[in-house]
DNA sequence: GTCTATATACTGATAGAC
DNA sequence: GTCTATCAGTATATAGAC
């Protein structure tokens, strides 16, 4: 669950106090959760926290930004290959999913941000920052969508409004971390067969085919 | 937009502060927006507000309970009739969906709920009408999972998981919220269109049928 | 019924000791 | 680097005037 360490290397202070930060603002709300908790949860004190990051809402742009690239890296090499439209997009949601499962404390964390759900007093600096760190979840959906028209084009997808469909998958799948709580012994494999599931009633319908 | 007045009637001080609650609930989040933020929507003060209601907390179960009073009469006479399940599973998610979108501010407070995000400082009794609240959520996912058994039984839905299949159904439903905002001049009609264009993606699949 | 204080409590952020 | 005060701002809820 560490941010960036290496294997074998102990996590450093600012790493932890983001996962701590993650969990505290998935467990009570980012506007709910005081940085007091989040101490708690390192381990340590205020002190520790202010000395690490400028403010409360830095604190949420960077579990923001590290979600973000998590997400992008595992989603990002499938979305170009020789497959069809409907294989790429396939592979493209189950990695999606996979990682919401895998790191879904940072996920919600993103999800409260694109939900506007810590609007409140925010400063024109900060009103900056969260704009281009939405600009990220944007590139992310606009990669969904051209393979959407592609699958569309090749005739593996219903012929469809795109952007519709792109808009409608990506909720769904983001949607999941309303219901998803990780279980303790529930390996990665499972958390895959999990996604592929899900995956598979989204692209391929609830409906019989007749 | 008013919970309860009839047709011609002047909406009372409570039915109006029940619509400003859930408006300013979904603007800013549950725990951000302050009951000066719903006394200004109203165009009174605090002191109207807490005449009506004993606490903040009250007020959200309010807003909570007319949502789901809705949801359920726009919902329940679509599960019974004569026809296969996949078509009253259809026409129960479009009521879902079209609800949704006409009393948007109440769903998004629904939503605001069951992700648990209000979770600080519950007194005892404040967490017993939050479960028996959320048990209505629990009563109307059971109804759709009922049609989604009896559609897999008549062969009109696929064989699948039915338990995973309803929350994937009724979540991916509700994560419209994410990013539908009603448009000035939107009739009733272009939401029923919409909703359908949204259902018959999910209960259809993004899929070509091969 | 509705409004105007005001009590009480909490939290983000800072300053300075170690 | 980390902790211990502590300040300043804000919000829920109440009491009492009108």
């Amino acid at each position: 669950m560490s941010v960036s360490a290496s294997p074998g290397e102990v996590p450093q202070a600012r790493e932890r106090i983001l996962d701590a930060a993650a969990e505290a603002f998935m467990a009570d709300g980012f506007v709910a959760a005081t940085i007091d908790d989040v101490a708690r949860l390192v381990g340590a004190t205020k002190g520790l926290v202010y000395y690490h990051f400028r403010s409360k809402f830095d604190l949420l742009l960077a579990v923001y930004e590290e979600a973000m690239r998590r997400t992008r890296v595992a989603v990002e090499p499938l979305a170009t290959s020789d497959a069809d439209g409907r294989t790429r997009l396939t592979a493209m949601a189950v990695a999606h999913e996979q990682n919401l499962m895998e790191h879904l404390a940072y996920h919600q964390v993103v999800h409260q941000v694109v939900r506007g759900e810590m609007s409140l007093s925010l400063k024109s600096r900060q009103r900056d920052a969260l704009l281009a760190a939405n600009q990220l979840r944007a590139d992310h959906e606009h990669l969904f969508r051209r393979v959407v028209e592609e699958g569309i084009a090749d005739g593996s997808l219903r012929a469809m409004d795109a952007a519709l469909a792109t808009r409608t998958l990506l909720s769904s799948l983001n949607s999941v971390d309303t219901w998803f709580r990780p279980r303790p012994g529930q390996s990665v494999d499972d958390l895959h067969t999990l996604a592929t599931q899900i995956v598979d009633l989204l692209i391929g319908g609830f409906a019989a085919q007749q």
